[in-house]
DNA sequence: GCGCTATCCTGACGGCGTCAACATCGACGG
DNA sequence: CCGTCGATGTTGACGCCGTCAGGATAGCGC
């Protein structure tokens, strides 16, 4: 079984077990050809950044993986199981994401708060498809372990960056941790999720549009902060 | 052609074109049985009620409306249109409940500001499956005249909130009206699409769930405000 | 060497959106 | 008053989908 932590980017390259083998047209069908529960969530992915979700089919992500389309059942149940897992592996990706931004930030509290919702949006933009998977409740299983270690992981990096910008007197009046922590995701979630639907106010493009957005997420919660 | 702008709610009586006729059993089949396109509306709105995007379908709607399967093609054209009209009475609606709710506060800037974002927020927990589809971006035209008009008038709404609040020289300090159009407009739409999510935190009810969200918009946006 | 189980295939089923072909109704012009 | 014509419905078909049932294959412990 592969790793189920894995955070690295889907590879496309096929594993050593399909050498060239000469003008052999086709074998005939090999089972077990190694870790198709990877190769598939691989295939998912790019079936997700291809067609959307509303495009995302069982059947491709079999074809892509070179597999039958009742394959993947075997991995992932039915195909709210793979959108599952991939979700699990995007809350994983966000996590990380944030944190790289947040360590390329100057050691400062404010500074460092900007830098994670600029991770944030970084994510969201980056991974569109991906990023609106993750919060398409109808579509995932809650109950999944995996899914809710990595969403909790997450939310806990968020609660530890306001409690580090509250821990001293200065920013962020209101002593509810609540409020500041939900005023803080709602913010960078409605930035991220109005931009994606291509709501985002304003959004004729005098000039860079993705620097305006970057600039907005970045007086936003400088804003916040302090 | 049913008028286009009506936002009241779906009315499932049927029109007095089905005269009981005696003990006739069934005609042949009616066609031109008055205004489909509004019964096609009102049953697809229970449909999405019912069972979600996910489970939204064209046939099933056709059922309701005691038409065939191929019927709503000739209003609609296909599934995208259908579902673009139902999110332009939706933006419609959702303007209607914002100013219902700005009606009944006090007049005062705060106080109204606060009771638009609630307004929003009882729109998208009274329809959350209607709400969603209005920031479905894969599954809507966003060519059609009347989804922009009515999403158009929804965010001059807005605007005209923002502007009222900043007439006087006190509150939102920063001088950028988009920023702080952006900025309400995300934290409002941040924190629906987190509560319908799911993710909204602390969701575990100590006391009234919907009691905690009203007191956290209302102190979100008196702090947003001031 | 032998079954066991995980893995994968094939084939089938019902449901879906869409299209093409046909039926019917209402309106409008002769 | 009648004929034609477009708008509005129906029927049937197509291909695709997710899922399930049943059979094939391969590796592994006994």
């Amino acid at each position: 079984m592969p790793d189920p932590d894995d955070r690295s980017a889907p590879e496309t390259s096929a594993p050593p077990s399909e050498p060239p083998a000469g003008p052999k047209p086709r074998r005939p069908y090999h089972y077990h050809h190694g870790d198709l529960r990877t190769q598939l969530l691989a295939a998912a992915e790019v079936v997700l950044a291809e067609r959307g979700l509303e495009g995302f089919t069982l059947r491709e992500c079999a074809r892509r993986a070179g597999v039958s389309h009742a394959a993947p059942a075997h991995h992932f149940g039915d195909v709210t199981g793979l959108l599952t897992a991939m979700a699990a592996t995007g809350f994983a990706r966000l996590h990380d994401t944030i944190a790289a931004e947040i360590a390329a930030a100057p050691h400062e509290r404010t500074a460092r708060y900007a830098a994670a919702a600029k991770g944030y949006m970084r994510f969201a933009r980056d991974n569109p498809q991906h990023f609106a998977l993750m919060f398409r409740h109808a579509v995932l299983d809650h109950t999944d372990e995996a899914l809710c270690t990595a969403a909790s992981a997450a939310f806990e990096q968020l609660v530890g960056l306001v409690a580090e910008l509250r821990a001293t007197p200065a920013p962020l009046a209101h002593p509810d941790t609540r409020l500041d922590v939900a005023m803080t995701w709602a913010t960078i979630h409605g930035l991220a999720t109005l931009v994606l639907a291509g709501h985002f106010p304003f959004p004729s493009g005098q000039g860079d549009r993705e620097a305006t957005i970057t600039a907005t997420v970045e007086a936003a919660f400088r804003r916040l902060a302090g």
